[in-house]
DNA sequence: CTGAAAGCGCTAACAC
DNA sequence: GTGTTAGCGCTTTCAG
């Protein structure tokens, strides 16, 4: 048998073969409108035998679709590394997990500089994909107002830092804060810290406001903080600086698991027990809370729903251009494990 | 100033504007073939004044390139879970890094299921992306052999189950097997045992010939082995069906971090210290090296710089079609901490 | 060095 | 219910 290179089948060739034109395949392949049953088996036929495949660019070129959204990570500074967080992951996995059911596919962006978001926008401006889906955490991002502005479907994980009309999920991260000082407040500590994210995140800002204001309906009117940066590394430092002022210090809310973990390592290497000594709450119930020793005491936010349904308004919007901003607040929930 | 409603301005509007055909228009854009500086100037300055992008699919409809590879994690049989292993977090991280240089963007997909695989098979046959970046660790994926039957280009992350003419990185995993024997030798360990990965994971099978042989070869004919699923979970029950086997065991190799960290908690549960009574060395050194306490003697894979490579790969065969099948294989390292 | 013209492969009115 | 006919916006010979 003598194979010929051939050119990948066309809707042309489909058709000339099955004795009808390019609009009925395409009917058939699209299944749109009514065709003779007998007409569709021949065309099925002709697709199978030449093993015809729809070409993609042609087919968004004049339905102006792609069947891709972006998913944008705004990193704080940091680079690609911000993939080995946790959290990330969670975006990830809930995004994917939604999209796949609907035939449609997210590829990856970091914007993590100001060339990276240009390139963000113009990517989506060349229509190579049909809209974005935002992960970031820094109030001040542009990127939101960029994309606004650009026209392009765009729906936020966290709400945006300047009000603006854009749909977005989010968690009630006050009510988280609360949720932990309610913890240590009921576990009988008399003098709380707390190690919060970077304070130029709103969530950060957030989850301490709830918490100072939990605490001081509690007659705490002062809770020493230490700002970290979201890493085991910065919660370590951060629960040395506190243990340094605060030596007295009896719970600690950290403002994400990895940080928590961070925290109880310093005060293991101090001879502190954990809970016996300080009780230690975080944030995110994501799986360092299961790997830590103690296992933690976290508030969880459901981070791959949030991600779910951040792909799902995004779609429903792609489906309706005219449809107004969408926003979804989810409640945080506390976990309880050993350290607290 | 009234707004109009206009429609995304083209090559043609920049062409009337500029007052030259469209031909000229596109190459200054692209930069092909020289143009006169004077027109350039011209032609720059109705983009500039129209806010012209170049459409995605009508260019690539032409040029069959798209820019974007297809990034397939054949998760074994987790779902969009995968994610939130470490190892695919380095790997994705290690991918976007390089191709972010490139200006190539991954789509991310996962085949998990053989509905799924044909989707990506079709996907990339519909020219959805240039290229694929194959992630598996089963030894059967069936992947490999349809994307190269498809034609289309591909690169994996691990060497194929059955030997086939596809690019591939990987990691020396025996070599990997033999630093860690070594470690536990090294220390006096007079019982070892390992906890292997999944056996239908090429790399898990590697790893364990390698330990073996080199415990072979140092005077221990036999190592009890128990089977674990990459999990920190798989890690604990392994490690505790190992103790019960064998409650001498005095030195335990994990096939990744993850499960040296399940191994560990087990073994403080039952009050041996680590690495007085037990030395544990891990396998990767990714996050949860670090985290562990103790801290843990791993044998570290460079994943990022690997995905990186697989990338570089895929990249430099998209441009030279005609190239033949590369083999990139890494050299592990031991990374003594403090568990072994 | 620039323009004219021919498609890339597909969908979507619009007739029949 | 099916075919005809325009394009979608771009690149690329091929002349000039």
């Amino acid at each position: 048998m003598v194979k010929r290179i051939m050119a990948t089948p066309t809707l042309e060739d489909v058709a000339r073969l099955a004795g009808v034109s390019r609009a009925t395949v395409s009917r058939v392949v699209n299944g749109t409108r009514n065709v003779d049953p007998d007409l569709q088996e021949t065309v099925r036929n002709a697709i199978e035998q030449t093993g015809y495949t729809p070409n993609h660019a042609a087919r968004s070129l004049v339905t102006r679709r792609t069947g891709t959204v972006a998913l944008v990570i705004s990193g704080a500074g940091g680079g690609s590394d911000v993939f080995v967080d946790p959290f990330f992951g969670r975006v990830t996995a809930g995004v994917v997990d939604f999209l796949r059911t609907r035939g449609v596919h997210p590829v990856l962006m970091l914007a993590d500089t100001d060339r990276t978001r240009v390139d963000v926008v113009e990517f989506l401006r060349q229509g190579s994909a049909d809209g974005a889906l935002l992960v970031t955490t820094h109030a001040a991002e542009s990127l939101p107002e960029r994309l606004l502005a650009a026209g392009v479907p765009t729906v936020l994980y966290a709400r945006p830092g300047r009000p603006m009309p854009v749909s977005y999920v989010d968690l009630d991260h006050q009510a988280g804060g609360r949720l932990a000082a309610a913890r240590l407040v009921e576990l009988g500590c008399t003098s709380v810290g707390a190690i919060s994210g970077p304070l130029d995140v709103l969530a950060s800002q957030d989850r301490l406001t709830g918490f100072r204001d939990a605490m001081a309906r509690n007659g705490f009117p002062y809770v020493p903080v230490a700002e970290g940066g979201f890493t085991a590394a910065s919660g370590h430092a951060a629960m040395g600086r506190l243990l340094v002022e605060h030596p007295e210090v009896d719970g600690v809310f950290a403002a994400n698991d990895l940080m928590a973990q961070g925290a109880v390592d310093v005060l293991l290497e101090h001879g502190l027990r954990v809970p016996q000594d300080v009780a230690v709450v975080g944030f995110d119930d994501s799986a360092p809370a299961l790997a830590c020793r103690p296992q933690l005491t976290t508030v969880r936010q459901p981070v791959e729903a949030m991600a779910a349904k951040m792909a799902e308004v995004l779609i429903t919007s792609l489906e309706d251009p005219e449809q107004r901003p969408i926003s979804v607040i989810f409640e945080p929930e506390l976990v309880i494990r050993a350290s607290a």
